[in-house]
DNA sequence: GCCGTTTTCGGCCCGACTGTTTTCAGTCG
């Protein structure tokens, strides 16, 4: 049982016992319980073998920890399969439904006998919804418009899609006369790697004016709600976006408080509830005096509550509080650390741009270094380099970095890892080279001990430097190999390899809490961006708020060390694994 | 169901909006 089904699973616990109408902290407790497995950095069942005790995880207690032992051991849950065989069939289906809670769910199942999106839809062209006490033809109308709109959209986007989306928006407001600040908040600001809607937050002058502007923008299909300080709209893309204006004085709390995470929320007003402060949007409020405090910026926000500033990528209720209490929140990286790259391809295989453009651009970043990584030919890859070309590249490489002042071209090779956990070139010319990047192209259908043993494999060879895009997800289109990830970080610590924090957008690998698990374990870094033209390394943003919410600072990270350093690094590597 | 520099029992985050209502339940973020 993986973690994310184990979540899934006290979700729906939480869902049923809802609808039921128990205890709210209990429904509370197990939602609770669902979020932190979810973003456990390592397997429930791998915890248990090792003897570990459940219970000293946050808001896992007696109750759920023996439940979670019952999942891992018998693969079932009797208590979730009782709830769930004493409610009618269909009820999660209808709660997926925007503005359809457990209490409508409840009734539609029972007193109209629904179990499907589509008998829903039936009833409501029937008019039988409109005709249930308390929901009117207002209601029923609303919940048709949301179905219809679920099926149009796919729920959550890739922050990589989104990103783009949000910048021409805020381009086109930022310069309207009177606004002060307008920024994203919500997932997007926390870096998360899919997004279900957009928040903006701004203030302003004129606030109702910039939301007159917000609502008639091209991008906007249509327009949900709308009122002086807020407005809701569907983008032409299908995706949601919400803007909020404030008072210059209160942005920011309004800031902070939808920035979020929802976790991290609750943890901090109850933390300051016993100290007899109340949170809000609209600043703090002292429970005895009844008097509110507002706040212009985060930073004296949490400054108010005794707390160190603690960045958006890491506010998820994962121990970030106590650390801010104590001021030890680490200090994250940064682009500015970021000193080259270690993962490029150009047109000497499948990348756009000439070496020399690639280096020109790697170098009017300010890069130190830069790696060249061409893929290699076995398998089909468009371009792939043979022993031959890649000779020819390496000489190319040399000269144009005898040419060029300023940055250190690295020649390198981005090599396949064959089924069988071969590399497609052989030793004698990857020794030569300055940098070996290693990857899964093929066979990508491998069962999992099969999969694990080729990574580990291809590790144990002394040329390798880098694992890159360790698990080959795309985001949305295809899901990540089968593999032993806690093995290939293990392996990766014992010889001293790298592994990749891949930047784009729609890969992300390795994502927030492997990451978080690799570094736990002592692995070493890279965050490439797998630049295959000059425009491409501008995602590294996308790999460094990969890495933030991993909680890496710089030291974790390779390409945050000078040249000398990672020059060493790689070469005395080589040495301990031929001593070794 | 979880949790404890007020507590092993008695608390548990906060506010807005909507639609249906003459005071509020349900849903959402």
């Amino acid at each position: 049982m993986k973690n994310a089904d184990m979540a899934g699973i006290f979700e729906q616990m939480a869902d049923f016992l809802e609808i039921r109408g128990e205890n709210p902290f209990k429904i509370r407790a197990y939602r609770r319980a669902a979020q932190v497995i979810e973003h456990l950095p390592r397997e429930v069942a791998t915890m248990l073998a090792e003897g570990e005790d459940l219970k000293a995880l946050p808001g896992i207690g007696e109750a759920i920890a023996s439940k979670m032992a019952e999942l891992v051991r018998t693969g079932h849950l009797v208590a979730w399969e009782t709830l769930r065989d004493s409610l009618p069939e269909g009820l999660s289906t209808l709660l997926e439904i925007p503005g359809i809670g457990p209490k409508t769910a409840y009734r539609l199942a029972t007193e109209l006998g629904i179990s499907s999106v589509d008998e829903l839809e039936q009833a409501i062209l029937e008019g039988k919804v409109a005709h249930l006490f308390r929901l009117g033809d207002r209601t029923a109308q609303n919940i048709l418009h949301s179905i219809r709109s679920m099926r149009r959209k796919d729920q959550r986007i890739p922050l990589g899609q989104a990103l783009p989306i949000v910048e021409e928006i805020l381009s086109a407001l930022r310069p309207l006369p009177g606004v002060r600040n307008l920024v994203p908040a919500g997932s997007l600001r926390r870096f998360r790697e899919t997004l279900g809607d957009i928040d903006l937050m701004g203030t302003a002058d004129n606030p109702e004016a910039i939301i007159r502007s917000f609502v008639s923008l091209p991008q906007v299909r249509e327009v949900l709600a709308q009122g002086p300080t807020k407005a809701s709209v569907i983008l032409s893309g299908g995706l949601q976006a919400d803007l909020r204006m404030v008072e210059h004085e209160a942005f920011g709390s309004l800031l902070q408080y939808f920035t979020g995470s929802r976790q991290h929320n609750i943890a901090l007003r109850t933390r300051m509830q016993k100290k007899g402060l109340k949170l809000s949007e609209y600043g703090i409020t002292d429970t005895v005096t009844d008097r509110l405090e507002k706040f212009s910026t985060e930073e004296a926000f949490y400054a108010r509550l005794g707390l160190q500033y603690i960045p958006p990528e890491i506010r998820e209720d994962r121990g970030e509080i106590d650390l801010a209490e104590k001021k030890a929140i680490p200090r994250l990286v940064e682009r500015s650390d970021i000193r080259g790259d270690l993962h490029v391809h150009t047109n000497w295989s499948d990348g756009a741009a000439s070496l020399e453009d690639m280096a020109r651009a790697a170098k009017a970043l300010g890069y130190q270094y830069l790696a060249i990584t061409d893929h290699s030919g076995g398998l089909g890859i468009a371009g792939g380099l043979n022993e031959e070309r890649l000779l020819k590249q390496m000489q190319a490489i040399r000269q144009l970095d005898e040419r060029l002042e300023g940055i250190r071209l690295l020649a390198g090779i981005e090599v396949n890892i064959l089924a069988d956990g071969r590399l497609d070139l052989p030793d004698g010319i990857l020794s030569r080279l300055d940098v070996v990047v290693a990857s899964v192209h093929s066979a990508l259908n491998q069962s999992e001990a099969k999969m694990t043993r080729r990574i580990l494999k291809a590790l144990e060879n002394p040329h390798v430097d880098i694992l890159a895009h360790p698990t080959c997800r795309l985001i949305g289109q295809r899901e990540p190999i089968a593999v032993d990830l806690e093995a290939v970080f293990q392996a990766a610590a014992q010889h001293r390899k790298i592994l990749e924090i891949n930047s784009m957008p729609d890969r992300l690998d390795l994502q927030d809490i492997s990451i978080y698990r690799a570094r736990e374990l002592g692995v070493l870094l890279a965050i490439d961006t797998d630049a295959h033209r000059p425009e491409h390394f501008d995602l590294v943003r996308f790999g460094i708020g990969m890495a933030r919410r991993g909680w890496c600072r710089p030291a974790h990270i390779l390409n945050c060390r000078p040249l000398e350093e990672v020059l060493s690094y790689l070469k005395r590597d080589e040495a301990s694994r031929r001593t070794g």
